[in-house]
RNA sequence: GUCCCUAUCGUCUAGAGGCCUAGGACACCGCCCUUUCACGGCGGUAACCGGGGUUCGAAUCCCCGUGGGGACGCCA
């Protein structure tokens, strides 16, 4: 079988956590079996339906790596094809016309709801039945609803969920096609699913109850049915459906705080879907082990540790040019040691491109210690020995090892324990009492930088 | 309210009836390494929602509760 799997976002803001494991996993499916992925854009919404969140959405995926082989497609653009399906459907019985305002509506949902009852529409448009009460259609454009059947059951397999089934009594028949021609979500889906011969439905756990509704168009239009697979909702720490108030939601967001493309992906990946115990592993490897009998059937929450945590494991691992480029737009660029080089002592111990960029900042920025800390470093015992330390540095070959040797002379000369000496040296170098080894910071750093600041905090000689 | 789905450490999860004295990861705690902070290494605390079945045997299968999530739009 050639396997056909798509995303379909609709463009009323940006691309969020939850939409991107949906569509990275529907890309994994069809990689895995090399199929085809398909981008749909469901813009029926045409209140909240912007351009922006198109571009946000398509910049979202290109910075994720999850490539499309066809489209992106729109549904806007397809209007006259839904409306020959509508009429089709209308010709065989299966879909009709109704005139019911949105006011009747209200009114009868309400007075359901009062009853303890599920509000749905009665389906007192259905040709014989308007025909019996005497119904006249009124002047204006009608919605066409799909006549859904009122009694047996209907269910699937679901890949992820197992058998799933419905009573066609708790559906009702829901509008396809809005007076102005428009189609709504379960109508559009169905047509474009077919049309561009989706195998299988990768989709949001939120969409389960539509997809009786689904099936019953599906079949009335006539064709085989697709699979179906229903991924668990991601939720907020809270255990809420993740919203704004949960920190970072969007893409853009995480890539905008500091996260490299393949750790989210590789966190996503891990949420909700497992291989045993592998936490690191490429995309590629998901690609390769991509499977929904290990799809979790129950929502998750969103962990920003373990997702930090696994950033790191991708920083750790990222090469040197690489991240440099990246952080080098956070740095104020100064005169300094070469960025790569930085990148290479710091990048060990961050988890996030800013964290990154803050403890590379100390080649860069020179932040003058407090008086107060000075004179804590600065005393009888230290000053001596920072001094001798100063005047060994000025004719010591610049390289980390000799000057490492030159730290033990010192403190073996004046009876000291490495910290002892290498945090003040540290304060009036750097400013900062954390820093990497003072070794390699001395090496990076340059011997004018450190002999000036030594000079500046002890005197001249 | 009705319907659908679901349930293993705080969190993500392994687990396809005996491999389970329930494993891994994050977080947390302790120790080691150490030139501070990290990294790394070692160890620890910590879970099968409750009740009934089925079975020689249940975390695993079934039923009922309960908790959680979702849906009930001319939103998607």
């Amino acid at each position: 079988m050639n396997i056909r799997t798509r995303f379909a976002p609709s463009p009323t803001g940006f691309l969020h956590i939850g939409g991107a494991r949906t569509a990275l996993f529907s890309w994994a499916y069809a990689r895995r079996h090399g199929g085809k992925f398909i981008l749909r854009v469901e813009d029926t919404d045409v209140e909240r339906s912007t351009v922006a969140s198109v571009n946000a959405i398509l910049e979202s995926m290109k910075w994720l790596g999850i490539d499309w082989d066809e489209g992106p497609f729109f549904q806007m653009q397809r209007l006259p094809r839904y409306k020959e399906v509508a009429e089709q459907l209308i010709d065989a019985g299966h879909a009709y016309r109704c005139w019911m305002t949105r006011e009747e509506l209200d009114l009868l949902r309400e007075s359901q709801v009062k009853q303890n009852l599920k509000p749905r529409y009665d389906g007192r448009w259905r040709p014989e039945r308007a025909k019996a009460a005497g119904l006249v259609p009124p002047a204006r454009a009608p919605v066409v609803r799909f006549r859904t059947p009122e009694t047996g059951d209907i269910g699937w397999d679901d890949l992820v969920k197992g058998p799933i089934s419905f009573p066609n009594q708790e559906l009702d028949d829901l509008v396809i096609l809005r007076a102005d021609g428009v189609p709504t979500y379960n109508f559009g889906v169905v047509v474009d699913d077919l049309d561009m011969e989706i195998t299988h439905v990768i989709r949001g756990d939120d969409h389960v109850n539509n997809t009786p509704r689904q099936i019953h168009i599906f079949n009335a239009i006539g064709k085989v049915l697709p699979a179906f697979a229903h991924l668990p909702m991601i939720l907020g720490a809270d255990g809420e459906r993740l919203s704004k108030r949960h920190g970072a939601v969007s893409v853009t967001q995480y890539r905008d705080e500091g996260f490299l493309p393949e750790a989210l992906l590789n966190y996503l990946a891990r949420l909700g879907w497992s291989h045993g115990d592998s936490e690191v592993f490429p995309v590629a490897q998901l690609v390769e082990w991509f499977d929904f009998r290990h799809v979790s059937r129950s929502p998750a929450k969103f962990d920003p540790d373990k997702a930090l945590w696994m950033n790191q494991q991708y920083i750790k691992n990222a090469g040197d040019a690489r991240l440099a480029a990246l952080v080098s737009p956070l740095l104020e660029a100064k005169a300094g040691p070469p960025l790569e080089k930085v990148i290479a002592l710091l990048k060990d111990r961050a988890n996030s491109l800013q964290h990154l960029a803050e403890s590379a900042r100390l080649f860069y920025v020179y932040e003058e210690p407090t008086a107060g800390k000075l004179a804590e470093a600065l005393n009888d015992r230290t000053r001596p020995a920072l001094q001798m330390l100063a005047q060994k540095l000025a004719d010591t070959p610049w390289e980390r090892k000799s000057l490492g040797a030159a730290l033990s002379e010192v403190l073996k000369a004046n009876g000291l324990k490495m910290p002892e000496l290498a945090m003040p040296a540290r304060l009036l170098i750097t400013g900062r009492t954390q820093t990497p080894s003072l070794d390699a910071v001395l090496e990076l750093l340059g011997r004018d930088l450190v002999l000036a600041r030594f000079a500046r905090h002890l005197g001249e000689r």
